[in-house]
DNA sequence: CTGAAAGCGCTTACAG
DNA sequence: CTGAAAGCGCTTACAG
């Protein structure tokens, strides 16, 4: 009776912008100003909005934003040459967050041959105009894309970057702890002699994992031998090759960390080709958890990695405009895990 | 100058329901019913608005229309209980379609033991009502299922359904005739005792599968032999028990045909613990191409399966109300492709 | 079977 | 730095 105006009872009608704007005392058009993070707001007004946005729970409406505005709210994606399973997590990572978000996902693939696409990326994103770019290895640690990013004033978030700059918002994960952990692992199952398969030399990732391994050998007093460290090229054959030159050494490994799992797989296969026996003669570790680590014989020991969520973080920085923090988080490192199979055993 | 109404030359307006009315003589409103497949639309209306729809090239305002009717536009998706490949592709499949769409995917996950969760999920599927609902493998052959999706007059495609009554909705593949190929092209090799393992024996598609290995036995002139065709579950630990049965057979086989490819790469691993070399001693074939058949050695010849795209279809009928055609399409069936990669040779 | 009016929740100019 | 007005393209009742 007290509240004679329309709206059913028992049915709580939308919280807009203008329940907002009379919490707080401010026209919803500076709410809009606020949620939008437009400039010239003065700080204590966007205290207020934000609070009163948090306390009504206040949800974005992003049809109307789109209906009004005419254009839909994109990001794009920038995926270069990853396995078949990374690629895919990556867009189901970004996909998922998107549509809770009302956004659109545009993928860019960049070829290996980053130069002579560099023009081409630079006019579609001009012209795609996406309210955030999330940038997938190896491709974030291009220096020339970040160049070209940061030259248009686009947001971006990295995805596992090596090397971010300060400031530059990243979501990743920390690949040394964890290659160092594992490595510790094979140590603690009583392998001295423990063999490392990299990607290529120079790739981030690869030489963050480096990086773990050797201090994990350190740590336990083990000296490093050049000779134990060989590099693939993160795909199967390549992990082949560098098996066999580990297999093939005067005083081969007990164990074998490869920096992904399909040269792992490609190890496993190595072994059984020369009637070793894993994890009885040799015990094989990998490195994300991909879906191949479940179905090789036998199960890979590995490396839990989070692609789906990091990416989903990411593109949850590019779209929450409406941060009750203060300060935005634009920098995240998501927990790995350990995953001990049966590829790795007792020395 | 002839057109001095309000517009920036050369921009293209956005073509909007009124354009199409005026162009199809009617009011904006029947274009309205049309294109939600409304009742009460002279057909010959109907017609016109459709035509001229398809003329202007009319794209439907999702934005618009969730605004005005207060709630979004929802998928669901039924998936049980198949490989971690399988469900990102369905996932995948459905997001890709969906964002494009403008629509939200809800994922109801019906775990194994479905009679315990069927009042679950038809409270689950009340309460989301969604517009439309995809029924991936095994649940698009579960009769409980599809009565309740009828009983509320749910809109729903299966996909890969074995057995669809007459006039269901579906998208598949013609998963027995690429058995019969697959099973084909190793007798072309010159086999002539070929091993099946299938999925459970009652599973839908396993026994499609399975149906057409036998007919191509048949076409081949070559008896089918009762001890060839073994049964594992499609996981990878059963595959291995299967593989076992077959190469302990008095008369093994000299090629294994595995209803998917995470029981094929079991066959591999069986084959490297006897000391048998595939495919030299041994050929083997997959079904599915998901991301094991090539980071194993050798590499799987199998059978491409396009998921995504099966998915993405069903989608599309669900959410796709303006069709130009007459008698919308809801049955499709998607192209099969043979990958003959390493694992297959002569006998 | 078909139509005229109102309004969903925002953003876009424009004005102070 | 902040606000009042108009309108994005549809659907919802309601009326014929």
């Amino acid at each position: 009776m007290a509240d004679s105006k329309g709206g059913q009872a028992g049915v709580a009608a939308r919280t807009t912008m203008i329940d907002v704007a009379n919490a707080a005392g401010v026209s919803f058009k500076t709410v809009s100003r606020v949620l939008n993070g437009e400039a010239y707001v003065r700080e204590s007004t966007r205290g207020k909005v934000l609070e009163a946005a948090r306390s009504l729970d206040y949800q974005f409406n992003h049809a109307a934003r789109s209906l009004r505005s005419g254009s839909a709210q994109i990001v794009s994606l920038l995926t270069g040459n990853q396995s078949r399973a990374y690629t895919q997590s990556v867009h189901l990572g970004a996909l998922q967050q998107c549509q809770q978000a009302g956004v659109h996902v545009v993928v860019e693939s960049a070829a290996a041959d980053i130069e002579v696409n560099i023009e081409a990326l630079e006019r579609s994103l001009l012209e795609t105009a996406p309210m955030g770019v999330v940038v997938t290895p190896p491709l974030c640690d291009n220096a020339e894309i970040i160049a070209l990013l940061e030259r248009h004033h686009f947001r971006y978030v990295l995805i596992s970057p090596v090397a971010p700059g300060p400031g530059t918002p990243h979501v990743g994960m920390d690949d040394e702890a964890a290659a160092r952990e594992m490595t510790a692992l094979l140590i603690g199952l009583g392998h001295r002699q423990i063999g490392f398969i990299q990607g290529d030399p120079d790739d981030p990732a690869s030489s963050l994992r480096r990086r773990g391994y050797l201090s994990a050998l350190a740590d336990a007093h083990i000296a490093a031998e050049d000779t134990l460290v060989v590099s693939g090229r993160f795909d199967w054959d390549s992990g082949l090759v560098a098996a066999d030159r580990l297999l093939d050494l005067d005083d081969p490994p007990s164990a074998i960390f490869a920096a992904n799992d399909d040269m792992a797989a490609a190890v496993i296969a190595a072994a059984y080709r020369r009637d070793m026996r894993v994890p009885g003669d040799l015990s094989v570790a990998g490195f994300g958890d991909t879906s191949v680590a479940s179905v090789i014989s036998p199960q890979l020991t590995t490396v839990y990695q989070p692609i789906v969520d990091m990416v989903s973080e990411a593109v949850r920085i590019l779209t929450g405009v409406i941060s009750g923090a203060d300060v935005e988080v634009t920098q995240m490192t998501l927990p790995y895990r350990l995953v001990e199979r049966g590829s790795t055993g007792k020395c």
